[in-house]
DNA sequence: CGGCCGACTTCTAGCGCTGTAAATTCACCT
DNA sequence: AGGTGAATTTACAGCGCTAGAAGTCGGCCG
């Protein structure tokens, strides 16, 4: 039954409450006809510690807060599950509490300055609009690392993987599937994200060290982050007469979006068109055809970026520690490995069977630590 | 700063705690220069609240906990975002802690039998394995609502769609199209889930309203909750020469694995095999073709839910109560509206446009309130 | 056989905030 | 001027738990 305190279970075992509280905690010091009595009574009584109580006496609350644009995007649904594992995982066994931002600057500022201190013991935050001072000023001395490649102070760690580096990797791969008309789809049509400008860079790296030319007309452009946009851009794009033999997505619902156009206008993929994604988020592998995807490794993210909190959480105050994790190039239908470069039309049946099998088939891989 | 209490600003503006708090909580009598003098101490220290130290105090911790199997499964990760924005909407601004099951049976007891007690308010609880009479017999005092279809004691709240009517329904638009072999896709292979059952129920009852014969070879399970599993199991369907000319589908993930199956085997969507789908989650609107989909209120959904475990929380004991929110057909190319029934093929580049902007452009709304 | 040591248990302050009840102040009447 | 009731403000006792100080008890050494 409910509020059954310490002190009930210490009187119905005739101890007292800090003897109960010992036995709770599995403390040494406490003799084995005692624990047991102890123990008799907090089942007969059901005893179950409050939270509450404990986390005022300790000054850890066990809650940390995952703050992202939105839940809805799958790469963000993805991370919360991975990130709330992992976090159970940990020594503490942390909880996860999920905020969304919205993606907005009101969002971020919200999540940041809530009217209450002490919910939670840290915070991961992956933000998108706040500049990096104001994530400094803001966040006061709340434990925090940051996700993502977005802005963040030096003073705050932070954990990413290196957009430009991927970026340049799964255009090379393009190029040596000889794409030479590589278009950029799902950058924002105005007020560029870090995240668009950082995979910008590396389209451009990626197209420059094989000797492409980098055109502006390449560059499709969408209204949000969501795949019915993509769709509509990349058609435009066609309709308007851009031509292109390569699609280098900002992201996989921008991917979904292209693969949408492109099928309306019987275009083949990745005959006439391959596309790469990016995030390698689960529909990846039953899309038609099915694509390939950038992959950060977001289990080594979620890790190091907890690990990371922790060590804030228990004082450390160094200065902001900002680390890179790995990332592997998915590949699949889309953009296949350069074996099987342009290769049977997509209609192979029995093929394609083995690979959704396989989920991420073939794939480059990338370590870079830091 | 940090660690500035309650009792400093007291101090500093030479007040009692009280009015401190009075001041906070913008209780009425409370002069206003002495409002203005204990605002400017608030300021002046940067106080903000520990939410511990009140939660202590009042008994609430202004958190709900939201489980159920897996936020990755569109369906939950939309359900999350729509919750805890209502939440935040309550009156009392309720946070939600998300809680995965991983539709376990352990998942599920674990969450309701969290060791510790108070951390939160209330907890909305989609379950999917354990039987309802554990639900109540574990559930314990917790103030709890229960989402969806799957087992609910009569003593606990609950809120669904009516999972029966609604696959009728969309049966029903199948062989309203003209379609007389419609199979069933994506229930489980073996221990039938609550809702596959409920909504096979529905589609059998869609079929006899119909005049169709009931099948048992149209029913095609999968290995698992997931779009490649789908993909498989209705290819080998196909390959093992069953026929059909539309799918009903246990949820979108099977209905996108479906559509795979089909294209990898150059069957044309909705001419040779219509498909719907259900959840109407975002992907539905660009997946090649667009997928009309059992679209369930889950705004409405929410709201009641947290009206209930509001209610439930300030105290109310009564009986269970069990509530139905509406749901409508977004209807999409994969399963037009009538009128159009066969209609032009789908490379109609332009038409196609309108469509993926508007979304669920034709809809049949059902609604059935309790 | 007394005293001292170590093992174990109890005492007792809080952690930061709120709600009730009591105290104070103040404007206004008679 | 004394009294009255209403309006404010203060005092204080917890909410349930933890942790360090203080106490208790049995055993062992001299």
């Amino acid at each position: 039954m409910a509020g059954v305190r310490l002190q009930d279970v210490a009187e119905h075992a005739g101890v007292s409450m800090k003897t109960v509280s010992n036995v709770v905690h599995a403390h040494p010091n406490v003799s084995a006809p005692m624990r047991e009595r102890v123990q008799r009574a907090i089942d007969e009584l059901g005893y179950r510690p409050n939270a509450i109580g404990r986390r005022l006496a300790t000054g850890r609350t066990g809650l940390i807060a995952l703050a992202f644009a939105d839940v809805r995007l799958p790469y963000f649904s993805e991370l919360a599950n991975v990130v709330s594992k992992a976090a159970a995982a940990t020594g503490s066994g942390y909880r996860v509490l999920l905020e969304e931002t919205e993606g907005t600057i009101e969002g971020e500022r919200a999540v940041l300055s809530a009217s209450e201190a002490g919910l939670v013991d840290g915070m991961l935050l992956q933000p998108s609009q706040m500049s990096s001072r104001e994530i400094a000023e803001r966040h006061g001395d709340l434990p925090m690392v940051l996700l993502g490649e977005g802005p963040a102070p030096l003073s705050v760690d932070r954990v990413m993987i290196d957009n430009v580096a991927a970026a340049t990797v799964a255009t090379e791969h393009l190029a040596d599937l000889g794409r030479t008309r590589i278009a950029f789809v799902g950058h924002e049509n105005e007020g560029l994200s870090w995240t668009s400008r950082q995979r910008i860079v590396g389209y451009q790296q990626g197209l420059e060290s094989r000797g492409l030319p980098v055109e502006h007309d390449l560059l499709i452009p969408t209204g949000a982050i969501a795949s019915d946009e993509a769709a509509r851009a990349v058609g435009e794009a066609i309709d308007r007469g851009i031509r292109f033999d390569a699609l280098m997505c900002r992201d996989d619902l921008a991917a979904i979006g292209a693969l949408r156009a492109l099928h309306e206008r019987g275009i083949s993929i990745p005959d006439d068109v391959a596309v790469i994604g990016w995030d390698n988020i689960a529909f990846d592998a039953t899309t038609f055809p099915s694509l390939s995807s950038v992959s950060p490794n977001t289990h080594e993210l979620a890790r190091v970026a907890l690990e990371m909190l922790a060590e804030r959480i228990d004082g450390y105050d160094g200065i902001g520690r900002h680390r890179l994790v790995d990332f592997e190039l998915a590949l699949r239908e889309s953009a296949p490995g350069s074996l099987q470069a342009s290769g049977a039309t997509s209609d192979a049946a029995s093929d394609v069977d083995a690979d959704v099998d396989a989920g991420a088939s073939g794939s480059l891989s990338h370590s870079l630590s830091a």
